[in-house]
DNA sequence: AGCACGCCGACT
DNA sequence: GTCGGCGTGCTC
């Protein structure tokens, strides 16, 4: 007899399939791709996703290693080849291990050996063996079941979650199920008539833009084509998704909308369900395993006409997906930063081109990534210039603190208009910009900055040796005593003194209140809509933030706006600072003032003649983007070049140098290597971290060269020694 | 990642 | 004597 092979992903951080084959009592028709499969691996028994079947025996494995597999799930989980077709993409384009990533596409409760006994599909229905003495006999003993039964009676087919929301319990449930009077069954065939539930009446009348806009987007659904909607905050891009969403819906088509991860409130649903009278399922961190299945099960078997979540939602198994959205693309909670380094905006717009559906990228300050794609006419660059009602754009002001002394950090002219806000009962925004934890270094004197003579650039402040390294060629100088310029030995990291901000302004408006908003004074369930509700109420008058602050909520009487320490991001190592504390400061512009009462933003800087500064505050960000470009396509950085990040760490110290000094020593051809490095956070939980950056002007080149890098890597003698990992277009150099 | 095996130090 | 610390090696 003929014996039968399939491949399958299994969840271990191995960059293979396995083979497995078929016992007797299991046909070959009865495995299919995509479903799940309990196989005995190693020590233990795990569930796996058949990949492929029919397979020849793989020459290079010994035949009898092949074990077979335990048992096949058939209860409607299985994996849509385009979503298994959309992982393999995925697992070649990061270079990661397949089995990691199919586990994306699962829910927890479908990754464990037992089956969910709850499936979500399943709903309460009444049967026929109805006896009226045995109903009399509940309806007197067990009201609440007497009460439950009537409902199913009247209204057949409640999901559990429907009936948990009226109030009732599983004990309820299971009392009636074993008197035979309701059962369980699964849904089938969910009837998919949503155009009924569009809601006509609510619809806003658009303006010229924005129609043209979503007659752009309606043209082409059934085929691939990627819109950016370029628009400020107010310029009403949530109508033009609303109204291209609605002719998928109409259509009886998915839609699925990712946004970032605080962009996920209970306002974004409900403008949704005001408007679409239908089945709408969210995704999120914040849901329960239960919920999770729920939502996968729905998005699976069609239940949901539309998929609301963040980064993860990209996985979610629509298997009529007709449009996909992503709101504040620009926004980097996109990027998973640890295992599975992927951007779920790149792997949304490879799943719109491979199902041929249109995607909608939305921001008012788009990445330089998709900016460069809109400007090359890769995609369609739709502008959204006028802003709905009269409601003006706040201005930007420098304030230039080279040359005059800071009290608690502030500049005078800052405390004065701080001073004039407060005593138009208004409130003020101190916004901090904290990042990186590796600064540039500078004399606070003459403003000379410590720099790389080989490579013109920044040299970065390593505090554990004292170090400058610089990080494009790994150079190291000792941090100088004194200014070379000047001779001032006020020499030190950019953008400090900033620490004790609030107890500062506290201090110095002893008569206001002063409320700290960051993930610390948050961190509680309903801390955040509290603080927020005492602000609306104007109970505090000055608020200190970080960045959780310039997305999501609008504060109408916050006319003025201090930014604090920005000087650091126009000095990074990372290059793309800038273009972050530019992204932060047009939305955090944005959330300030309202029609009658226009914001005011002050950025305090060191170094107010920087000519990106200068270009952002004059000309906008769409211009300052160009600019900064420029300087990226000089040095062949993203987007005009292609990076992957390798990273080692071990708790012998220099375990990682070595390790990644003999990946340097390989021949990676048309790619430049920097490094090995220490990472700018070289120490964390007791490991010391290095990093090796590689870099190509083409893709391709980057792709070979990471092929070799994984062929080589295990036979490296350091490589048991490490921990390493690979991070395909990274967007986090520090760590 | 798990999990077993194995080889050293401090316990009733 | 042996309990458990974590280094090492293996997984179709």
């Amino acid at each position: 007899m003929q014996e039968h092979f399939i491949q399958v992903a299994i969840p271990v951080p191995m960059r293979q399939l396995f083979t497995y084959k078929l016992p007797k009592n299991i046909a070959l028709a009865d495995i299919n791709i995509g479903q799940r499969v309990i196989v005995p691996f190693s020590h233990r028994t795990v569930v796996a996703i058949v990949i492929s079947t029919n397979q020849q025996l793989p020459g290079e494995i010994n035949a009898n290693k092949i074990k077979p597999i335990i048992s096949v799930n058939h209860d409607k989980t299985q994996l849509p080849s385009s979503l298994l077709s959309l992982l393999s993409l995925c697992a070649n384009y990061y270079q990661h291990p397949i089995g990691e990533v199919v586990q994306k596409a699962l829910p927890a409760l479908l990754r464990k050996i037992e089956t969910p006994n709850t499936l979500p599909n399943m709903q309460w229905l009444t049967t026929n063996d109805a006896n009226e003495d045995e109903l009399a006999k509940i309806a007197k003993k067990a009201p609440k079941q007497h009460q439950l039964y009537q409902l199913l009676l009247k209204q057949s087919g409640l999901s559990w979650s429907e009936l948990r929301t009226l109030g009732y319990s599983k004990a309820q449930l299971t009392a009636l199920e074993q008197k035979h009077l309701i059962k369980q069954e699964e849904v089938v065939n969910p009837i998919y008539n949503w155009h009924e539930g569009l809601n006509q009446a609510d619809k806003l009348s658009l303006s010229t833009e924005q129609a043209i806009i979503v007659s752009a987007i309606t043209n082409t659904m059934d085929s691939f084509a990627c819109h950016l909607i370029d628009g400020v905050t107010g310029s009403g891009k949530t109508e033009v998704y609303l109204q291209a969403m609605e002719h998928t819906i109409a259509n009886n088509q998915q839609v699925l909308v990712l946004v970032p991860e605080i962009g996920l409130t209970p306002q974004t649903l409900s403008r949704f369900e005001l408007r679409f009278n239908v089945p709408i399922f969210l995704h999120h961190s914040g849901l329960n395993d239960t919920e999770r299945l729920i939502t996968w099960q729905q998005a699976h078997q069609g239940g949901a006409a539309i998929v609301i979540g963040t980064r993860s939602a990209v996985f979610s198994p629509l298997q009529r997906l007709g449009l996909i959205i992503i709101d504040e693309e620009h926004d980097s909670s996109f990027k998973q930063q640890d295992s599975f380094r992927y951007h779920a905006r790149d792997i949304a717009i490879l799943r719109a081109r491979q199902q041929n559906i249109p995607i909608v990228l939305g921001t008012a300050t788009p990445s330089f990534e998709t900016l460069h794609n809109a400007l090359e006419k890769k995609y369609q660059h739709h502008k959204l210039t006028q802003r709905a009602g009269n409601s003006i754009k706040s201005k930007i002001h420098l304030i230039d603190i080279a040359n005059q002394p800071l009290t608690f950090g502030l500049a005078k002219p800052v405390i004065e208009k701080i001073n004039q806000t407060l005593s138009r009962k208004e409130q003020v925004l101190v916004f901090l910009n904290r990042r990186g934890f590796a600064p540039a270094i500078n004399c606070q004197e003459c403003h000379w900055l410590a720099q790389c003579l080989r490579c013109n650039k920044p040299y970065t402040f390593h505090k554990g040796q004292g170090l400058l390294i610089c990080h494009h060629c790994a150079g190291q100088k000792r941090l100088p005593a004194q200014c070379p310029d000047c001779g001032s030995v006020r020499v030190s990291p950019i953008g400090q003194g900033t620490e004790q901000i609030e107890q500062h302004l506290q201090q110095k408006f002893e008569q206001y209140s002063v409320i700290r908003i960051d993930r610390d004074s948050t961190r509680r369930k309903g801390e955040l809509a509290k603080i927020l509700k005492q602000v609306m109420n104007k109970e505090h008058q000055i608020l200190v933030g970080t960045q959780m602050l310039a997305k999501g909520h609008h504060f109408p009487d916050v006319t003025l706006v201090v930014m604090l320490d920005i000087d650091g991001a126009l000095f990074s190592y990372d290059f793309r600072a800038a273009e972050h504390m530019a992204q932060l400061l047009i939305q955090v512009a944005g959330r300030a003032g309202r029609a009658s009462k226009p914001g005011k933003v002050l950025v305090q800087t060191q170094y107010p003649q920087h000519p990106l500064l200068q270009d952002l505050v004059h000309n906008g960000y769409r211009h300052f983007a160009k600019q900064a470009m420029l300087e990226r396509q000089y040095a062949g950085l993203p987007p005009f070049g292609y990076q992957a990040l390798i990273r080692a760490e071990a708790n012998f110290p220099s375990y990682p140098e070595k390790f990644l000094r003999s990946i340097a020593s390989l021949h990676f051809a048309h790619c430049e290597v920097a490094g090995p490095m220490p990472a700018a956070m070289e120490k964390r939980a007791g490991k010391y971290r290095f990093h090796l950056l590689i870099q190509a002007k083409k893709r391709s080149y980057l792709h070979k060269a990471l092929t070799l890098l994984l062929e080589c890597a295990d036979n490296n003698e350091w490589s048991s020694k490490v921990r390493w990992s690979m991070d395909i277009d990274p967007l986090e150099l520090s760590w």
